[in-house]
DNA sequence: GTACAACTTCAAGTAAACTTGAAGTCAAGT
DNA sequence: ACTTGACTTCAAGTTTACTTGAAGTTGTAC
């Protein structure tokens, strides 16, 4: 009956683990206030704020992006409607960036199946330099996955 | 003119650090041999298997697991055009896997955009248990994300 | 035959996103 | 009042995929 939620209800309700929650907050993502017994009592509107973070992790997006996406809403740490679908349309875009990725390596493994290439002087799986040339603009590198320290200079691959 | 390549040369051509494929090979991924020198010699074909490590990697998967597909192969490690088929065929399917669950987050997000779903009710990104029933069988999680400890209730958010 | 880039090993560092453990405090039911 | 589960902090540990640095060796071009 309490509006109030406890870090084990939040955790429950978001399935989320409190150890994550407590980690969200040191890190800014969340907040909450304490009882008198210094015990964390959060709003109900931190579960959208869960929400939204884990949504954006699908999308792909670090802690620290997700952190800075929703420091820079006018009206701080909880989005209003509008705030949600801004954030919503922009992650989008990144999705579709992710997904046509994803489709473009998918076509690379097909044609790889199909035609046979281990003698490899034409699959595009093989040419890294072919791979970044045609997977147009934009981020090229998921969150945490390093980018090669040198070119590749896209040179085919002999059998 | 060598057939020959040195840590350096596959670096360049793979546009994989040297600190990489020396890990790769501490892991067991890649294997070369040794000039008298004690430097390392790699054979070209190593160029091929880099090229699978790094597309496997790109679908999502760990170089762990990456590591066991290419331990499964009959005749270990250089993979030959029949293995490449098969690894290639398996991976495609768990890359439709991963654009199936991001086309369908994506659809999530779009919905929520039009439908002005703050209030939440009906909105499916905001119910963890609907995401997790719908995306169907198989691995729900890539690779490196870690498992939720606590199984989500799927509790819908009030507003 | 010497300079110098490229190589060697090994230990330690890095980053993200948390988890685990210890040692103690709080809240709620009986 | 007392028990017990839920909570607190803080430091340290975990995993993946590498990178960095130190200290020394090799290969090759001149």
């Amino acid at each position: 009956m309490d509006d109030q939620l406890t870090i084990g209800q939040v955790s429950t309700r978001s399935g989320v683990a409190t150890s994550a929650l407590r980690f969200y907050e040191d890190i800014g993502l969340i907040t909450s206030h304490r009882t008198g017994g210094n015990q964390r009592r959060y709003d109900r509107s931190v579960l959208r704020t869960v929400s939204i973070i884990r949504a954006a992790q699908e999308v792909g997006l670090s802690l620290r992006e997700i952190a800075d996406a929703l420091d820079g809403l006018p009206d701080k740490r909880t989005p209003t409607k509008k705030d949600w679908s801004r954030l919503a349309t922009r992650w989008r875009a990144e999705l579709d960036d992710r997904i046509n990725e994803l489709m473009a390596l998918r076509d690379d493994l097909g044609d790889c199946i199909g035609c046979g290439c281990l003698s490899l002087r034409s699959c595009a799986l093989f040419n890294p330099g072919d791979r970044l040339s045609t997977s147009g603009t934009g981020a090229r590198f998921i969150a945490g996955e390093p980018r090669p320290t040198i070119t590749a200079n896209g040179g085919t691959l002999s059998d």
